[in-house]
DNA sequence: TCTATTGGTTGGAGCGCTCTAACCCTGTAA
DNA sequence: TTACAGGGTTAGAGCGCTCCAACCAATAGA
């Protein structure tokens, strides 16, 4: 359970440690025949670096932190798979730590993740309260994902949840739906965008739009119906602020003996692995997700290099992806 | 960008490095007065310790890496949730790394998370090869969930497969159910115990088991349900190797125009957020996965402070679920 | 009164590494 | 011959921290 240290490789190759430190490091002033003994040294004595030791000393560091709100929504592992892949390329190694919805503990994992002292850090979605993130910036370049922010040292990436609720509306207004009713995001990250978009491409139709306050899950989703149902206030078309709450709405539905998308006709939002299940077959609007996380780890690496100082704020393109539960009112002809 | 450090923190507060040091790990043997004032001066500057100065100079580590193979599945997160409650209680930290379903992805993982030297790890489902496990395993304690191993020095986590599916075809037989396929995992993890058990099961009722070949993915399930029907050897209930191959299962019996449960009964297992969608609501087998990662991160916290030497190997009792994919054969009565 | 004892505090060594400056060659130019 | 350059190598300081031994009152016991 002891680890080799460099000076055992160094002594049993036959060199000084800061030789070792040279060949590990890949440097090429150092002749082949001494290369090699370290290198062969190393091996019969299963010996690799310490990152810590080594980071403490160059005061520099190959790591990035990511910050991942939740673990539980594969939303963000798409994201952490485009970080991964910029930040392998460019020679970094990636953290998580997540915070599990609350704020408590997001701000724990934050604490945890600092004291690492990585090269920067990528939230996804935080939580917290901007002080605490501005206060995070103060340290190490810091990158927002799926969180807006005016401090003017952070970097964000998002989706454009206006374009993206106005591509739903068009979708639904072209296959002749004039009664669209929007099942609110409430409190949610991006929900405030996304009412936004609603309304003014309703209004763009001259369509009179309908606000239902609702939530991201699928009983909220279900619960939202069901209240129209008893309003008798139902449309002929629902855009849910996610995939779950369209899954729960899509469920109320039935439940209430009605057919999708033949009597009513629902769109998602967020393209979940959920939305693409041929049981659910759910017409919703994609975020480029991968990208997000390309475009995250390429600002927070401008920002360690020092390239950059200007923020920088993406703001992506979602799209449309047509399933099954859209159709003409009076369903499919 | 420049961190304070312990130095700073004690010149500001009038008192040594050494003290500073005491308050900050919470030693007792520090007077009121001059720990209020070096905590003022930590808070005036933004001051927090530096994890892995500390871990060099300590020669031990408050850290636990988690390596998760596939931070797409949501099963993870949910064993994470467990290892960070029990880690939190405790005093320590979880750092996590993703290996992407790859080896070589996950090998990397590895590899940057041994080079943290953290305290123990925990490998979910982990796919690289016995050895890469049985060397990490010679530098510190690692516990394995969802994956077996005779290696001594390794503890392991796991539900118990066989007596899933025996529960499950329980329930089908005394709904009624003869004829029970099973949809097989192949060489997915778990999907031995699970096949096996099955089996048994089914002999022990005195039946015909029906193994199909399938896979752990919904597309998988989808195509086995085809192939049942093109050679007129479909059941009246399915068990299937998971969740998601239920739910293409679903699909494609719905698309051949039969009702689920009515016409054919379908349990799935792993009792995934997918299976509690009322959209979906179906009948499943849960794992009691927050209580994997308790016993996982108690298991290596033992090893850690060196309490065990033998080997622990939890089996875990999984439990039936039902929802409304099962009825007796010919529908509810 | 002097010596123990105890609670609180401190300097200094050292964790495993990097980095700078100095060093030692050997080869080449003056 | 001396000077110089430059590739290859090394000693030593130091990164931010912990830990040990020593130290310093202040009090208690004899």
């Amino acid at each position: 359970m002891v680890r080799p240290t460099m000076e055992d490789v160094a002594l049993r190759a036959g060199v000084s440690r800061a030789l070792v430190s040279l060949v590990m490091r890949g440097s090429p002033k150092v002749s082949e025949l001494r290369r090699s003994a370290v290198l062969k040294a190393a091996e019969e004595l299963g010996y690799s670096p310490h990152a810590m030791a080594r980071s403490l000393a160059s005061r520099t560091s190959t790591v990035l932190g990511v910050m991942v709100s939740d673990l539980h929504n594969a939303f963000f592992a798409e994201v952490v798979d485009g970080i991964d892949e910029v930040a392998r390329e460019q020679g970094f190694d990636i953290i998580i730590n997540t915070g599990g919805r609350s704020p408590a503990r997001e701000r724990r994992a934050l604490e945890s993740l600092l004291s690492f002292r990585p090269a920067g850090l990528i939230l996804l979605s935080p939580v917290v309260p901007a002080t605490a993130i501005g206060k995070a910036a103060e340290q190490l370049p810091v990158v927002l994902v799926a969180r807006s922010s005016r401090v003017s040292t952070v970097d964000t990436v998002n989706d454009d949840g206006e374009q993206g609720a106005r591509l739903a509306v068009d979708h639904l207004v072209s296959l002749g739906h004039k009664r669209i009713a929007h099942l609110d995001g409430g409190e949610g990250t991006q929900a405030g965008p996304r009412r936004r978009g609603y309304v003014a491409a309703m209004e763009a139709h001259g369509l009179v739009p309908q606000v239902v306050s609702s939530e991201y899950t699928d009983a909220a989703g279900a619960r939202a119906i069901r209240s129209l149902i008893d309003d008798d206030a139902l449309p002929t078309a629902i855009l849910s602020c996610n995939d779950f709450n369209a899954v729960g709405a899509i469920s109320a539905l039935e439940d209430a003996g009605l057919r999708v998308p033949d009597d009513v006709s629902v769109v998602g939002y967020d393209n979940t692995s959920l939305a693409a299940l041929r049981h659910v077959s759910l017409t919703t609007i994609d975020q480029p997700r991968a990208e997000f996380g390309r475009l995250a780890a390429d600002a927070l690496l401008q920002r360690v290099r020092e390239e950059r100082i200007e923020p920088v704020r993406h703001l992506l393109n979602p799209s449309l992806v047509v399933r099954s539960t859209t159709a003409p009112p009076g369903g499919p002809r």
